[in-house]
RNA sequence: CGAGGUGUAGCGCAGUUUGGUAGCGCGCUUGGUUCGGGACCAAGAGGCCAUGGGUUCAAAUCCCGUCACCUCGACCA
């Protein structure tokens, strides 16, 4: 590829509106163009990189035995009505109608149509188990796109489904895929990734990891513990506490505490009281059922996990709105808390507490020394709070580190959720029939890219691995007027391509540091330097990207120099 | 969806306070001089100032509405 000739335009200055590093520096180096609010056209060189990152992907999805299909973009309501998802999907799903007035919905993940395209054409237990996949856009409706590619309305995602029928089946897979995963990501460049446990989420099913690249840039809050390893995303991470210290009830007694509604107000106010010594009342309405208030009941220092509250409740919540109802927002406690349609749930961490702070449930006032068993009683807790960096690893006991991470990928055990719901069913070795056990497994192809980007691009641009750089090499003409140099350079230009070397040759005419600068900004991992100076001297100098560091070698052996450095450092 | 911000040439921005001929840098075109880390000179091209409605002799500028984009939050297989 002549660069002359790429589209795409490169800019010394950023676009002010990008914030991070990977968004800014794609734009910068003329790989992507915003089209609309997270819709992005990819040029040339991004487009090479996703093949290759999709090529990888492919070969070891086929390792595993995968069948490469392809699902509609566009389905229609019907497909979706079978498993249920037509209405418990919210506004992510863009629904519209065809002209002839039927409802349709664009896809953003695939389970309803893998199910459909299998469930007729596998009838014995004898076909199982077996996966099938595929690489295509996805359009998700999201609130708000951010980030360049790292979170986008519309994408290309690599999904795969599995059919086992048993559990073990699907358990030995699963671990296959897992270990494919991490293949993947290391071969496309990725470095800091690590597999959390997460929350299954609208997915269904039991166990499931996601694939963060560990950066502070991630939107994901993840769970680590440095000692064992136990990693998880906070929706499901889970901690020890230490233990309160024993102390003697003290009796109950109301106090005025004025306007101090907030944990930290109330603390103050009353000036000798941790916040560890308090508890607090989180309130949310179900989602759909406005009348009734969730009432979560905390320790103050602690957050509530609303992931896990949600799955306590089995129910999704919203924020509440307490104006209307007979809560005194501010001064809400579990001792006297009278109410209807009121549900009331407590965290762990407030069973067996004694001499508590916590609202009077009346304006103004809160009560000390509030004691669990005594003065309210708890007969169910649950865990319901957000893990704080230095709670202890149910593990091992270590101190937990929280950090953030973008999720890359995911792999589901799903059970059989779709195939039930949608009736797929194969006959088994007792001629009965049963629904197969799934698995599903996604990788964001855009999303990784971005990814990568992020952690490896320097002060001065991109800085892609050579496994998906767009070209290994940047043969960069000096002197480009100089009818010898372009000579040359041309036919080193022939040669590579000859010799499978991807090349961008830049033909321009401009001074060399505009050059340099171009591909240090695309991030071609090799520069070659063509130029009357090199020329005199018989030799030609080739750069590495990643390092810096530079190679000079005789002209004739430069080729096959770039060539072995390409083998080196995809192998 | 809530809060805040921004829309002026392909990109980055000034001009808006105090209404009066649409500007700068980069990039682009042409010619010339340069030529190993974003060269220089000269001459050009390119804008319905997001959009709709007001106010005014006169609106990028003032007023009202709408849209788009960005940030934080909510939401998110």
């Amino acid at each position: 590829m002549l660069i002359s000739k790429l589209v795409g335009e490169r800019t010394k200055t950023a676009p002010s509106d990008a914030v991070i590093k990977s968004h800014s520096l794609m734009i910068r180096a003329g790989y992507i163009k915003l089209v609309s609010n997270g819709i992005w056209s990819l040029a040339m060189p991004a487009k090479r990189i996703a093949r290759k990152i999709e090529n990888i992907i492919r070969e070891e999805m086929d390792a595993l035995e995968g069948q490469e299909c392809t699902f509609p973009v566009v389905m229609p309501r019907e497909l979706w009505e079978e498993s249920g998802r037509y209405t418990s999907i919210g506004d992510e799903m863009v629904r519209f109608k065809d002209r002839f007035g039927r409802d349709m919905v664009l896809g953003m993940t695939h389970e309803e149509a893998a199910v459909q395209f299998a469930r007729d054409a596998v009838n014995s237990y004898q076909q199982l188990p077996f996966m099938i996949y595929q690489i295509q856009t996805k359009f998700r409706d999201e609130g708000r796109p951010r980030g360049g590619l790292i979170r986008v309305r519309e994408f290309t995602m690599k999904d795969a489904y599995s059919f086992h029928m048993s559990k073990e089946d699907l358990e030995a897979y699963y671990e296959r895929v897992y270990a494919a995963y991490e293949r993947i990501f290391k071969r496309i460049g990725m470095k800091n990734f690590i597999a959390v446990k997460s929350d299954s989420g609208m997915m269904g099913g039991s166990i499931s990891h996601e694939f963060m690249l560990l950066t502070p840039i991630g939107e994901d809050t993840i769970v680590i513990c440095p000692k064992c390893g136990l990693s998880s995303n906070m929706e499901v991470a889970t901690s020890i506490l230490n233990d309160a210290e024993k102390e003697e009830p003290l009796p109950m007694e109301e106090v005025f505490t004025g306007a101090a509604k907030e944990i930290r107000e109330v603390t103050e106010y009353l000036g000798d009281i941790a916040a560890d010594k308090t508890i607090k009342a989180v309130c949310y309405n179900i989602k759909g059922d406005s009348l009734r208030t969730v009432v979560a009941f905390i320790r103050g220092d602690l957050e509530i996990n609303e992931a896990k509250l949600k799955k306590v409740l089995g129910r999704d919540i919203v924020p509440a709105n307490l104006n209307s109802g007979e809560l005194v927002a501010g001064n809400i406690g579990p001792a006297g808390l009278k109410g209807d349609n009121l549900v009331i749930v407590y965290d762990n961490s407030v069973k067996g507490t004694v001499n508590m702070v916590s609202g009077a449930n009346k304006p103004e006032y809160h009560l000390k020394n509030v004691t669990e068993g005594r003065d309210f009683t708890i007969e169910e807790s649950f865990d319901i709070r957000k893990v704080k960096p230095g709670e202890k690893c149910p593990v091992c006991g270590a101190e937990l580190e929280v950090e953030n991470g973008i999720e890359i990928g995911n792999i589901f055990q799903l059970g059989t959720k779709y195939t039930e719901s949608m009736g797929m069913t194969v006959l088994n070795s007792d001629g009965k029939a049963v629904c197969p056990i799934m698995g599903c497994y996604g990788i964001g192809v855009g999303r990784a890219m971005a990814s990568v980007a992020e952690e490896t691009a320097d002060e001065k641009g991109l800085n892609w691995p050579m496994a998906i750089a767009p070209w290994h090499v940047y043969l960069c003409i000096i002197r480009s007027d100089d009818p010898v140099v372009k000579e040359k350079a041309c036919a080193l230009y022939d040669e590579m391509q000859k010799k499978g070397i991807e090349v961008l040759m830049d033909d321009r005419a401009a001074s060399a540091g505009y050059k340099f600068a171009d591909c240090d900004l695309m991030g071609i991992p090799l520069r070659l330097v063509v130029s009357p100076r090199a020329l005199e001297n018989d030799v030609a100098e080739i750069k590495i990207r990643s390092t810096g560091e530079t190679i000079t070698c005789p002209f004739e052996e430069c080729v096959d120099r770039l060539k072995e450095i390409i083998e080196r450092s995809i192998e």
